[in-house]
DNA sequence: CCCTAAAGTGACACTTGTGTTACTTTGTTT
DNA sequence: AAACAAAGTAACACAAGTGTCACTTTAGGG
């Protein structure tokens, strides 16, 4: 290295991911980037070309990252402990539905990599499902789903479900748990 | 009127909501919207100062009719009845929970009419919650809904229900059932 | 010690969006 | 048919974002 960085990739990516989710896709832009990050637009071009490409290579690592811990469900025995840890993966990655949907956002560019890196995206988040369809169907089979449900909709809706926004602050425990009931027997009495 | 118009309100707010579902808040502008008019912005300026002010005043007409909507459950007797009515409701108004949520996004202007906007939004967001508390209570009296979760969040677990996204392409009829049964009764099978 | 090359900067030319205004068009009124 | 007023346009000045490039800074190797 002839010269130390201003900023590393890891600081970069955060700074990227909060001001994403501050702005949106289209009011995020590299002079907020920048003056975040403290350094000059020129220097975040010498290794982003474009939005899309910083973007998209922004998502490819979160989704990677995201893949990861999804993955640790193949270590774990028994379908309630599973789904128990599918939960806690989901809230820790709150943000990322919200990051997946803005990923759809991205333009088709002139940009080369910006266009690979969208596809490698579409790969990995059916990727995703796969790696989890393996929980699903042992789930029906053990009777323990609902087999009537479509499996990429039972996936959608565990999903969707840890997104609520909490308009009326309710503590982190008794929401998180609340969820979780209503998930597993919804919200008539049992 | 001393020349007829080219577009009439209804026409500038269904466009707006087209545009502003399919851009972003901040994608939005004045531009775009002319453009689908088939207008000059000039023109859309001769009535809305600015972005705020329009879509302000947009969101508050998508949240009347919603409230009107909604309103209708008071004529309905029956707890299970009124459920249908309302997962019903929602499905019809599967898009406002997003432009809410981009409501959010309106930043405080200096117009003041957008400004007086926003607080008489904050407060019929709040008026839809009070309107469907009845609901909920009742629920909760008759033993119907599950008494532990808070009534807010038993209806914002409704609203987010209704927005998965269908990445798979179920028809809708079997997603619409499919997401009524796990409101109801979870994912797990009974 | 000086040269190299990566890291970073600042300014320039360009594009897109904003808000305003003088002007034109077109129904209605008298 | 003249005049009026609301509707719409086109052009201007400005602000903000984009992409590029010649230039400066700085750590390390010869």
């Amino acid at each position: 290295m002839a010269r130390e960085r201003k900023f590393s990739t890891d600081e970069l990516f955060q700074a990227t991911k909060l001001l994403l989710l501050k702005h949106g896709y289209e009011g995020f832009t590299f002079s907020l980037l920048a003056d975040y990050l403290h350094v000059s637009r020129g220097a975040i071009y010498k290794y982003y070309e474009n939005k899309e490409e910083l973007i998209s290579e922004f998502m490819l690592y979160e989704m990677n990252e995201f893949l990861l811990d999804i993955k640790g469900i193949e270590q774990i025995d028994g379908f309630q402990d599973q789904l128990d840890f599918l939960i806690r993966i989901m809230f820790k990655n709150e943000k990322i539905q919200q990051l997946i949907e803005m990923g759809k956002e991205i333009p088709k560019s002139t940009n080369e990599k910006a266009r690979v890196n969208k596809e490698k995206l579409d790969m990995l988040h059916l990727q995703m499902y796969h790696n989890l369809q393996g929980f699903v169907l042992k789930g029906k089979e053990e009777k323990k789903l609902n087999a009537s449900i479509p499996d990429g909709l039972i996936l959608g809706y565990i999903f969707q479900s840890v997104a609520i926004p909490n308009h009326f602050d309710i503590p982190q425990t008794e929401w998180v748990d609340s969820i979780k009931e209503m998930i597993c027997h919804g919200i008539l009495k049992r």
